[in-house]
DNA sequence: AGCTACTCCTGGTAGC
DNA sequence: TGCTACCAGGAGTAGC
């Protein structure tokens, strides 16, 4: 599923077919992927606008536009569990799961979306869509003492914590599971509980994590998530606890296990990933 | 504050 | 083969 890494490939790969292109005409296939705007002022919102910038906050794509020269508000896209952005050229038949369409002065954006969660919507400014997010973890302001600071005052276990995008954007169970493996805690482990050299080992490996999944273009394992261009990322071949379930930990050969945290799968290493007493 | 349960969706698959 | 039941899950919301 969409998460950080995957959807900067994204906003990467579809960036040069947007910039600079101005929106025709919009076609709306499922209303709610609109996030609750109707399709006429949607439409009146967007239609000769251009794109000035593409890029990503979290796990939104970021589209700003503009009308002579002033921007003129964004377009959110999140992707949540199967959506797709894909820039087609000149004609095209519209693909398959096609939610919204924007026909573009040169080419076509289409946003895919099997399970129809996902969102294609416009805002007229992106600082109040966006500022119940937490950091950015590849940012600046994102340092190992803000990190363990946060930690220290939060009495919740670390997974869902983690996965809060109001504490931290851009991480999803994937990368969630991979880190906290890596980090060798225990996803139930209580927030304060971290100690001050674990949390320095989580932070460095999120980043790890993340960066080489970037590289990577992100993970690929089911018939779902594809770069705009419909290649499958390459990060599932490195993961070591996320759907590994009953295989052998690459560290200590002791079974993955798989339990429900906050109704998500979670996968990790018994013997590695120890649950500290007090947080039993 | 932070937990659980529920909702939204559909393709894929396991079981019969 | 063809059916049903169940599973995956990000984020918002309600209720405790």
């Amino acid at each position: 599923m969409p998460e950080l890494p995957e959807v900067e490939t994204t906003a990467r790969l579809i960036e040069p077919g947007l910039l600079g292109r101005t929106i025709r005409g919009v076609q709306v296939d499922w209303l709610r992927s609109l996030g609750g705007m109707s399709r006429g002022k949607f439409e009146g919102a967007v239609v000769g606008a251009k794109v000035s910038r593409v890029w990503r906050r979290a796990k939104y794509v970021v589209i700003d536009l503009q009308r002579r020269g002033k921007p003129a508000g964004v377009l959110l896209v999140h992707l949540r569990m199967t959506g797709r952005l894909v820039v087609k050229g000149k004609w095209v038949e519209v693909p398959a799961y096609c939610r919204v369409g924007l026909q573009l002065d040169r080419g076509n954006l289409f946003f895919l979306d099997v399970r129809k969660f996902g969102r294609f919507s416009f805002h007229p400014e992106s600082e109040s869509a966006l500022q119940h997010l937490g950091p950015e973890p590849l940012s600046d302001e994102f340092t190992q003492e803000v990190f363990f600071e946060a930690l220290h005052g939060r009495r919740r276990a670390i997974k869902p914590l983690l996965l809060d995008q109001g504490f931290l954007a851009g991480l999803g169970n994937i990368y969630v599971d991979e880190s906290l493996f890596r980090a060798r805690i225990h996803p139930l482990e209580l927030a304060r509980h971290v100690s001050r050299v674990k949390a320095a080992r989580l932070f460095e490996q999120i980043q790890t994590v993340l960066r080489e999944a970037i590289v990577r273009e992100g993970s690929s394992f089911d018939a779902f998530y594809r770069t705009p261009e419909g290649q499958p990322g390459s990060y599932q071949h490195l993961f070591q606890a996320y759907g590994r379930t009953g295989k052998p930990c690459t560290r200590c050969d002791r079974a993955i296990r798989r339990i429900v945290v906050g109704q998500r799968g979670t996968h990790f290493c018994p013997r590695c990933q120890v649950l500290s007493k007090k947080s039993r």
